[in-house]
DNA sequence: AGGTTAAACTTGACTCATTCCAAAAAATGG
DNA sequence: CCATTTTTTGGAATGAGTCAAGTTTAACCT
């Protein structure tokens, strides 16, 4: 498996290391996961990680796409390894669950091509804010 | 035009002080305006305003919806005063420079009422990213 | 009107995610 | 395998936002 990882660096034209793998590693196996999560679950494989280099690690590859940093209001940034297509999410306003949603509305780009008020829109990003079915059960405020 | 305001706290049950007066007034003033700029705002009428209450009156009348948060991925929180309709917000990745979109895709309230993956959803929250007319011309990067 | 009380304000310290920096280490390319 | 360039390290700094103790004030009551 860590091959895959080395082989989708190298693509991007970022260079292979240890803690790059690893980061990429964890996003993938945690989907929707906070920096500090990574770092935590980075350290299990490679105890001496600093956490700048997982923060440059996650900066590069979200340069780059190779993952996407997703950031709801009021909550900090958290990352995902599915990229490229065109989802959205959902986030629990009670415990800060976030799911993953297909567009729903509109066909797959979800996205205004034409210019809104002079703007030249390249993307469009959604966020449903509600509560996940564990906080919506009668008892949880 | 201030009984304007002291009207609007009234009838939302907020109390009326200076301070909240002021800022309610500033984020009608500016639309989009971030924290620091509404700060500075009610000090050149109010110059002994403290931050936190600043902060404080924000969040009373967001809670109560009289003024609505918006806080695009990466930038510091901002108001605006338009509430109860429904539109969305252009984000310029160049200057940081917010418009304000009619929700174009769909009808109104631009909302999944059903729920998706158990969640149950009451709030779509939609933010186009893209470049102003400014800088979309060429010459700046 | 004047007193009472709960809500707001002031001040100043503090948190915490994220970034900046300079030196040390490691990864490519020749 | 060595030189060059990029990363990593470790620690300090930044900055939006929050917390807490004590004081002030708006609103309610008779």
């Amino acid at each position: 498996m860590t091959l895959d990882f080395e082989q989708m660096l190298r693509e991007v034209a970022l260079r292979v290391t240890r803690p790059r793998v690893e980061v990429l590693s964890a996003v993938h196996a945690r989907p929707h996961a906070d920096t500090d999560s990574i770092i935590a679950a980075v350290r299990t494989t490679l105890p001496t990680v600093s956490h700048q280099a997982v923060y440059d690690s996650l900066n590069a590859m979200t340069a780059v796409g190779l993952v996407r940093r997703i950031q709801p209001s009021g909550l900090v940034a958290r990352y995902e390894s599915r990229v490229g297509d065109n989802h959205h999410h959902v986030v629990c306003r009670s415990c800060g669950l976030i799911a993953d949603v297909d567009c729903s509305v509109g066909e797959a780009p979800c996205l205004i091509a034409s210019d809104a008020g002079g703007f030249t829109i390249d993307e469009a990003e959604v966020v449903y804010w509600g509560l996940c079915s564990d906080c919506s059960t009668p008892g949880n405020p």
